[in-house]
DNA sequence: GCTTGACTTCGAGCGCGCTCGAACTCTTAA
DNA sequence: TTAAGAGTTCGAGCGCGCTCGAAGTCAAGC
């Protein structure tokens, strides 16, 4: 009974990466508007409530807060005449991201350091073995972890 | 009575950025190990203090947990053979901070796709005004895409 | 009809990272 | 000597962003 365009809470969950208790969160403080329903109640994603999630998530990802986020889908959902608020309110968020991915490029250029150090600090500690010897082939990209 | 490795809280925290609550804390809960102490019990706070608070606040922002600082916090206080398990506790750290710079930077790019949509749906709005030199180019993309 | 299971609402609870207030001590200046 | 002010400890509280549990509804299969 699942189309492309008629998907059930738990399908939106799997596919946007969020729980059905955040889903349903989201809606209750007005990030997602009213959703449509079926018959007995139960919530049916639209296309474009997918799209808008897609968004929502990369505006969370991007450090906006949730109020942040009520104030745009609020803006939004009082249609084309207030695109120019929410082009303002993103190039604010934009500035501000920028400069965060900045200062994060700066820190891992620091950690680069820090890593370089500490080996230099494990060969002076155990100085028999070869310093940058390609055979046992270096540990690095151990893990990636989740998370955006 | 300051001088420049004899620092009170309060200047550790006007140039760190941290509130002196926090440095407290931060204290407390193993991330800065015990500091020295004025006759009366004051803390006074070393260059080597200041400059370890900074990475600290490098991780931070990079996005280590606090737990996860305890833990780098208490390898650095066993010394320098734990230079090992903190490079690798690093590596992994960068890897995932690369990773997310790499989100951050393609997020920014949909918020500037976004953003240039807006402009289109605000030039739209007021055709009478010219568009970048250009004179008013029609009602592009009305309906295409709507907001999503 | 009855069971199963996926959904519903609503309010309470939780983990993180601070943040604050109370009560006290110590140093310094008047 | 007194008063101000900066520091101390300790535990409680808070804001954010979920997360969960209880209790109920609904549709489908046996």
């Amino acid at each position: 009974m699942e189309s492309e365009s008629n998907l059930s809470i738990k399908e939106v969950a799997t596919r946007s990466g969020l729980s059905v208790h955040t889903l349903r969160y989201y809606e209750r403080i007005g990030l997602i508007a009213p959703v449509a329903r079926a018959s007995g109640g139960q919530r049916r994603y639209r296309g474009a409530d997918l799209e808008w999630i897609g968004f929502l998530l990369r505006l969370r990802a991007t450090g906006m807060s949730i109020s942040g986020m009520q104030e745009f889908a609020r803006l939004r959902s009082a249609g084309d005449g207030t695109a120019g608020a929410r082009r303002i309110m993103l190039e604010g968020h934009l500035a501000r991201l920028l400069g965060e991915i900045e200062a994060l490029q700066q820190a891992a250029g620091v950690l680069q350091a820090k890593i370089a150090h500490y080996r230099q600090i494990e060969h002076s500690l155990a100085p028999d073995q070869p310093i940058e010897g390609k055979q046992h082939a270096t540990r690095t990209l151990r893990q990636r972890t989740r998370q955006a």
